[in-house]
RNA sequence: GCCGGGAUGGCGGAAUUGGUAGACGCAGCGGACUCAAAAUCCGCCGGUGGCAACACCAUGAGAGUUCGAUUCUCUCUCCCGGCACCA
């Protein structure tokens, strides 16, 4: 064995072992149970970064420690590989993006290798082939035939927090595992089911003044803009969760692109000019809501459908059309945006709400938003929330102008892109017989590989030997659609295709059915929502469709943490800012912790700008392939598992690393001093009783181990690195000669060797085989703690009067409670604290504490 | 703005169901080894008072429940993620 602890040496020497070995090279088998872990799929930019390096180290941890614990695992890996920076790269760089794609993929493809990711390289895929996208085409075709593709409800109806989110769930000791809180609750909210009144605003226009059809809305078809057969007279729907407040409308306001708006801007300059302005601007939820409120008078009038009044409409920036009915009720009284509306147009306020039991301090400085009970509303007056939504939603529904109605916020998932990089959409144009989709048998519709796009346009459009086609129908010539389709759609799918990657016949076949579903995914916090509900719905799709049986595709989600680093930055003179690399920067720290920074190219100060995710604009990033290179993939590795738990940010240091380091190298140093002295039996510790000292070492080794397999399991590899630490600190203190103690190194090595391999696989594989444990650090089972290290014949209490700490005792294993009190009341710091004092109650915490409480 | 999450020493973090706050590591300080430095090893390391024994304070701020709260409840402050054509 040699001396000296070189990574770059054994790691090259493991990852040949495992890649002449076929180690992990996956396949269904049937006697054992199955593991399918999974990390979300790179996105090709060419190099790896710091997510990467944590995200799949987390898989790989979890990959072979599942594989040591007897499962069957797979872990796959591909490439998600159509989207835009590949077209931003071939437009600066003349290469074309297939070409740079592919190029960035076998760059990185040896950037994972060198980390020793225990990946089943066979079932690679990439979403840019052919073979892979033909499959969007197929089911989008599939979908076009269900009218899924067009039909709103088809998306809408869908309730994932109704359905089997809990169902599936794992329990690992109690615990609920599964899906993160936090996720199940964005995405609830992001589905948004809300519970509330649909009704209507009669109106009558003067007469001959057509309405316009309607443009762009799916659902609520017979709404006021489709009367359009009745020009005289309409309906305004609306849709609202607060019907209790409809006696406090005094107004209406409808989105730019409403029916009525269009209407009213027919023959007004200044409105037509407003419904402009207002389609122009933003649509993000983010602008909508901190926009000011705009609005402009249509002149026009509604009925309201309660009271009879005259109820004036509004074109209102804030109305989305995309939502409801594009039309809303306006409460100023008790809805902010309906507020600050008011209060900008000068319109009444008529709060109609008020505490139960109490009054409404008039006037409202701000909407009255809480549930309470009716006044100033007629006949509802005094009703609760729930009375009011009752009987209001009865009386509308009476006059045939309304009733209750389940609304989503989820909007419909657009899936067509003006792009080229991506999947062609299937679909032929033909003057004849309109947009006809491609027949499976054409399938796939190939993109070509050699466009260099150059901004102005989808280069598609210009490529007439991929445009010019025939008709399906009739057999004229016909053109293709040039969109693409949304990158969201290959990633909605590809961990089914890891399964059958070589199945040129079929989406998916029989070996779906026994890796899926995913049994762990890991990815970014940041995908919580959009990736994940569309493959969940993906799932659901095929599902219905008949081609998996599948509910959910992943049974267990850990969101990993962002990778964040420190920002140095300086303001020039003319105010523009420069980024420093945190490496250029000297940072010294007196002891109280206050901070001196200066650039070592020039020893000047630069600005601390706190932390932030590693990125090219803050200049922050560290290149893992340095890291590789100078400290070897265990330490990196090492160092991601051990500096924070998975979930949480993790914060950039290059002493963090350095620790690292130390501690392998203690590690080699420990094992190599080992094998100079040790025999190769463990017999010793069989019957024999090990000195004190030497019984205690063990006991520490196996309580540790009992913690980290606690720790591994709920996914805190932090403490399951620091086990390792801890081991290796137990098993130097003990005495560094004779037999017995050679005897609990070798089982502590033997330990600490199978509880690190997963975090460094390279050196715990080395390792294994030079002490001469086995062949293969892989095929040894998990350690388990021995319950007779553990056993101990005194226990030590902390002693608390009325709750703090006052000292410790110790006393047999096996003491009652009783035996315990007298014990702890005989205790000298127990009674100078209790001082005479009449005991009130003794606490007896088994095997942890006792509490006097006088 | 809306939705979600977080806050513990100089720093990253630990504390399993409410039971010794600060495990493990980093940085710092002191010492050993060395001609010297690096590496390595040993010791100290939340704050205040005290020679010390020890006492008091302390888990973002304020309240509450409890024999006992980092952990549970309420209010507030600050930071981070998402908000639909970035992936």
């Amino acid at each position: 064995m040699q001396q000296k602890y070189n990574p770059h040496v054994i790691e090259r020497e493991a990852q040949k072992y495992w890649e002449k070995s076929a180690a992990f090279r996956a396949a269904e088998s049937p006697d054992k149970p199955k593991y399918y872990c999974l990390s979300m799929f790179p996105y090709p930019s060419g190099k790896l970064h710091m997510g990467h390096v944590r995200n799949y180290t987390i898989g790989d941890v979890l990959t072979r420690y599942y594989r040591m614990k007897g499962y069957n695992v797979l872990q796959p890996m591909g490439w998600d590989a159509f989207g835009l920076p590949a077209e931003n790269a071939a437009m600066a760089n003349g290469v074309p993006p297939a070409r740079w794609t592919y190029d960035n993929i076998v760059d990185m493809k040896k950037q994972l290798a060198s980390l020793g990711f225990a990946i089943d390289w066979s079932r690679e895929l990439a979403t840019c082939r052919p073979e892979y996208y033909r499959w969007n085409q197929w089911l989008f075709l599939r979908m076009l035939e269900k009218g899924l593709v067009y039909k709103k409800t088809g998306v809408v109806n869908w309730d994932p927090v109704d359905q089997t989110v809990l169902a599936n769930e794992q329990v690992i000791d109690g615990r609920g595992s599964g899906w993160p809180e936090r996720v199940k609750t964005m995405q609830a909210n992001w589905i948004g089911k809300s519970f509330g009144v649909r009704f209507a605003f009669p109106y009558e226009l003067p007469a001959g003044s057509n309405l316009p059809s309607p443009s762009g809305r799916g659902a609520g078809g017979e709404g006021g803009a489709s009367e359009a057969q009745a020009p005289d007279k309409g309906l305004l729907w609306v849709f609202t969760t607060r019907a209790d407040t409809i006696m406090g409308v005094t107004f209406c306001a409808v989105a730019a692109e409403h029916a009525l708006a269009a209407r009213a801007a027919r023959d007004n300059a200044k409105l037509t000019a407003f419904v402009e302005e207002c389609r122009r601007c933003s649509v993000t939820e983010a602008d909508l809501a901190t926009m000011e409120k705009k609005g402009m008078p249509t002149g026009l009038t509604v009925t309201h459908p309660l009271t009879g009044e005259p109820v004036p409409v509004w074109v209102g920036n804030y109305v989305l059309m995309a939502y409801g009915e594009g039309a809303v009720m306006g409460v100023p009284g008790h809805d902010q945006r309906d507020f600050d509306f008011a209060t900008r147009q000068r319109l009444p306020i008529k709060p109609v709400i008020k505490p139960r039991g109490g009054a409404l301090e008039l006037p409202l400085k701000a909407a009255h938003l809480e549930y309470g009970v009716c006044f100033n509303s007629g006949q509802y007056d005094g009703l609760d929330y729930e009375q009011a939504v009752d009987t209001i939603a009865a009386d509308l529904q009476a006059k045939g102008l309304g009733e209750k109605q389940v609304l989503y916020r989820l909007r419909d998932w657009g899936i067509s892109r003006q792009r080229y990089w991506g999947t062609p959409i299937p679909i032929i144009h033909c003057d004849h017989c309109g947009d006809v989709p491609v027949p499976d048998g054409d399938l796939p519709v190939v993109l070509p590989e050699d466009c260099v796009p150059d901004g102005t346009g989808n280069p598609l459009a210009k490529r007439e030997d991929f445009l010019k086609c025939k008709c399906p129908k009739c057999g004229k010539p016909a053109r293709r659609e040039t969109d693409t389709m949304d990158t969201f759609v290959d990633s909605s799918w590809y961990y089914l295709r890891y399964a059958c990657p070589d199945n040129g016949g079929h989406m998916v076949d029989e070996r779906v059915q026994y890796w899926l579903p995913v049994d762990q995914y890991i990815g970014g916090i940041e995908h919580a929502i959009l990736h994940l509900l569309y493959s969940r719905f993906w799932t659901k799709v095929m599902r219905d469709l008949g081609l998996v049986t599948l509910e959910e595709p992943f049974t267990n989600l850990l969101t990993q943490g962002m990778v964040l680093n420190e920002i140095y930055s300086r303001r020039s003179e003319s105010g523009r800012i420069a980024y420093y690399n945190p490496a250029e920067v000297e940072v010294t720290q007196d002891d109280r912790g206050s901070r001196n920074a200066v650039l070592r190219a020039d020893g000047q100060p630069v600005d601390f700008g706190g932390l932030g995710t590693m990125s090219k604009s803050k200049n922050n990033g560290v290149d893992p392939q340095e890291l590789i290179d100078h400290y070897g993939a265990d330490i990196a590795r090492f160092f991601m598992m051990f500096t924070s738990p998975p979930e949480d940010t993790l914060v950039w240091s290059d002493a963090g690393v350095e620790g690292a380091a130390r501690y392998l190298r203690r590690l080699w140093t420990f094992a190599w001093r080992f094998s100079k002295t040790a025999t190769k039996s463990s017999d010793a510790l069989r019957g024999a009783a090990l000195p004190k000292e030497l019984a205690g070492v063990r006991r520490e080794v196996h309580a540790v181990l009992k913690q980290a397999n606690y720790d591994i399991r709920r996914h805190q590899f932090n403490t399951v690195a620091s086990a390792a630490m801890k081991i290796l600190n137990a098993l130097e203190r003990a005495p560094e000669t004779g037999p017995a103690r050679n005897a609990v190194a070798h089982e502590g090595l033997g330990i600490l060797l199978r509880l690190l391999s997963p975090i460094t696989p390279h050196v715990s594989h080395h390792l294994w085989r030079e002490l001469g444990f086995g062949k293969d650090v892989l095929a040894a089972p998990w350690p388990e703690p021995d319950p007779s290290a553990l056993i101990e014949e005194e226990i030590e209490l902390v002693v608390q009067v009325n709750g703090r700490k006052r000292g410790d005792v110790r006393v047999p294993r096996d003491a009652d409670s009783k035996a315990i009190e007298t014990i702890v009341l005989a205790d000298p710091a127990v009674r100078k604290f209790v001082n005479g004092q009449p005991v009130k109650k003794v606490v007896v915490v088994p095997g942890r504490l006792v509490n006097v409480v006088v």
